[in-house]
Formats: C-alpha cells, sequence, structure tokens
DNA sequence: CATGGGATTGACT
DNA sequence: GTCAATCCCATGC
C-alpha cells in the first residue's frame, strides 16, 4: 500500500475529458485508527474491503467528495488517498467547476480535485482502469520524480505516520506544505 | 430513532 | 490565526 502510494506519484486521474498528474498521495490501512477500515467491514466500508483497483468516494464535512484508489488484496482494508494534482488537460472546465482563476488553486487539495473533475459519490465503487474515473501510468516526463515522505495531515488519529507523499517543490501540492520531510525513494 | 464526529475549504479578524 | 457550512454514517438507546 506505501508501494502504491508512491507508485501514484506522477499518474494521471482522469475524469469527463479533464485530467490531472498527481503530485500528493497519503496512504491509510485498516490497522492503524485514522483509517475509515479500521472499524471493519459496514456499508462505508465495503468498498475499501473489495478488491483493489477500484474508487472509494466519501463525503468528507458533508461539503467534499474525496478520492481514493482502493489497494490490498479484497478482505484487507487499505486505500491510497488522491490529495493532489498538477492540472493537464480540460483546465477550463477545472476553472469552471471551481470557479477560480489560478492554476494552482484548481486542485491543490483533495476535495478540490474532485469539484475540479466532476467527481462525485456516484463514482464510489467503479473500476478505476474502465470505469468513468481513470488512473493511468505515469508519462515519460514523471518517470522519476523527487518524493518526500512527510505526516499525514488533517487527522486526529496516527497522526506520527509518515504516510504522506508529495512530489518535491511542486507548486499544486494542498496546504499546510509538508513540514518534517524525508526522501522516500522513487 | 437521536446524536456526534469528521482524510476540507473559504471567508473573515 | 479562528470558524462555520453540511451530510453521511457509525454508534447507542
Amino acid at each position: 500500500m506505501l508501494v502504491v502510494a508512491k507508485a501514484l506519484i506522477g499518474c494521471v486521474v482522469e475524469h469527463d475529458g479533464v485530467a490531472g498528474v498527481i503530485v500528493e498521495t497519503e496512504a491509510y490501512h485498516d490497522s492503524e485508527p485514522a483509517c475509515h477500515a479500521f472499524v471493519g467491514v459496514t456499508p462505508r466500508t465495503a468498498t475499501l474491503f473489495g478488491p483493489p483497483g477500484r474508487a472509494y468516494v466519501y463525503r468528507s464535512y458533508g461539503i467534499h467528495a474525496l478520492l481514493n484508489a482502493v489497494c490490498e488484496p479484497e478482505g484487507v482494508g487499505a486505500a491510497v488517498l488522491i490529495r493532489a494534482l498538477q492540472p493537464l488537460a480540460g483546465i477550463s472546465a477545472m476553472r469552471a467547476r471551481r470557479g477560480v482563476q489560478r492554476e494552482q488553486d484548481l486542485c491543490s487539495g483533495p476535495g478540490k480535485l474532485t469539484q475540479a473533475l466532476g467527481i462525485d459519490l456516484r463514482e464510489n465503487g467503479s473500476d478505476l482502469a474502465c470505469g468513468p474515473v481513470r488512473i493511468c501510468a505515469r508519462e515519460a516526463a514523471w518517470r522519476k520524480p523527487q518524493i518526500l515522505a512527510s505526516e499525514r495531515i488533517g487527522i486526529t488519529k496516527a497522526v506520527e505516520l509518515p504516510w504522506r507523499f508529495s512530489v518535491a517543490g511542486n507548486p499544486h501540492v494542498s496546504r499546510p506544505r509538508p513540514l518534517a520531510v524525508s526522501p522516500a525513494g522513487h
């Protein structure tokens, strides 16, 4: 799962003709209390315990839809949260949906990028290889991104785990910028 | 059935 | 820096 979180950096997320390159992720696993799957299998977490390669989309704070990629075999509740994208295609559509102009404000947060791509809860459980939301392999220019590991943000439990991964110095990474940072390899 | 708590964002002091 | 918006779902009676 940590390998997937790092491997997704540089991959392309596409929905409805709008796309961006992943520049920030966070990993979650049912063995630690910050993960929704920590409580076991419920109607909400069924997607997390299902087959890998699906989308787990849920509503956060009653307002935002957050996109995850389910990983690990069926029966294990684990996923990678997509936290930020560098806009790649359909940027005018992103601006229209987001209501802001600056490119670095379009997808620099997990709630922002789902709004920019038009992703909502209906995509929960869909196949990321061939569904409405697709994640494709890295492009040549993103073969070896410099990845930093830091602590996850916005959570109250298991805050010490360095399971947030981001592209060093990339302006599309969400706030707050990574603090206690260490290299995470490729 | 009632309650409480978020893997956030944007506006405001 | 503080704070409210808003809804899904897990939990407990």
